[in-house]
DNA sequence: CCACGGCCTGATTC
DNA sequence: AGAATCAGGCCGT
């Protein structure tokens, strides 16, 4: 089945660089258009005048509009926010470069396993090892001649267990996962309930499992949990701050966190998001498009 | 509390 | 070519 359907848009919208900007790691470029998997429908995006047009394998029924909606954060006001923090210079210019480069709203647990995925890593690699997993532990989709696999729930990380993980290349990160998905499955760790949560408690949650520290859970909190003040910090970031606002070099997680929250306020989320994009786009000629070469599964396992 | 080495692995650099 | 080095961190000492 081929659902068809149009959303409009009136907000700013550059789906290349809210996709392809290391938020996410599961969409493909498809011509004009991107695929990719929400929940488990599978959907492609094309951009147009007055908004997107969408495919997919659900039915309309299922609210698909309302779904992408959300994930595209439609309802936060980018021109608003844009006003606020385009007071700072830096933030300005990246605003300028990006106009049109959005937040998303993710499913929690993919986002989870993707930044514990993401601890020395890099955007290809994060996506083609998430790519291998949804493969090889997920449930198939079809869109036309289009063959996707949902991301797989918590319980399927438990089940596979951190050798099929390390099959998977996931390399020291595994039993990370595993005591994520685990955590998760059990109802230890809520993660719905950390949307509403304050800020110090969904950190405090996130950042005790193994393997997550407050890089990857302001990621989370971000990307995932409507947490817009969070501001992770990772190399790039870092090199922003250092370089253009002059902040010394020796600050440590902390000091930065707090810096950034009384320097951009309250959606010091979004100004991480235009910095980052702004820097690497400053250092290097493009972000690579996710997924070069597909990665296969170790051998002899 | 801080500094430092080690960790899987694929790509890039020397 | 084969060996170091580096990549969107985190953990233990």
């Amino acid at each position: 089945m081929t659902t068809r359907t149009h959303l409009r848009v009136s907000q700013p919208l550059d789906l290349d660089a809210t996709l392809d900007g290391g938020q996410a790691f599961r969409w493909r470029r498809d011509g004009d258009a991107w695929v990719g998997v929400l929940g488990s429908a599978i959907v492609r995006l094309a951009r147009t005048d007055g908004g997107v047009d969408i495919e997919s394998d659900v039915p309309l029924a299922s609210d698909i509009r309302g779904a992408i909606a959300s994930y595209l954060r439609l309802d936060d006001d980018l021109p608003a926010i844009q006003r606020e923090l385009a007071t700072d210079p830096h933030i300005g210019d990246g605003v300028r470069a990006f106009p049109g480069l959005r937040l998303l709203r993710q499913d929690p647990w993919e986002t989870l396993a993707g930044f514990i995925l993401s601890s020395t890593s890099n955007i290809p690699r994060i996506a083609r090892t998430m790519e291998l997993i949804a493969d090889t532990l997920g449930q198939p989709l079809e869109l036309g001649d289009t063959t996707r696999h949902a991301f797989p729930a918590p319980e399927a990380f438990v089940r596979a267990g951190e050798t099929q993980l390390r099959d998977l290349r996931c390399g020291f990160r595994a039993p990370y996962l595993v005591a994520a998905a685990r955590a998760v499955a059990t109802g230890d760790l809520a993660l719905e309930a950390l949307r509403e949560a304050p800020y110090a408690e969904a950190l405090a949650a996130l950042s005790a499992l193994p393997g997550v520290g407050d890089k990857i859970a302001d990621c989370v909190m971000l990307f995932s949990l409507d947490h817009l003040e969070a501001f992770p910090v990772d190399r790039w970031i870092h090199r922003a701050l250092v370089d253009w606002y002059g902040v010394e070099s020796t600050f440590r997680y902390e000091a930065l966190r707090d810096w950034a929250a009384g320097r951009f306020g309250p959606l010091a989320g979004y100004a991480n998001q235009y910095l980052f994009w702004h820097i690497r786009q400053s250092r290097r000629p493009m972000i690579g498009a996710a997924l070069t070469k597909p990665l296969a599964p170790k051998a002899g396992s």
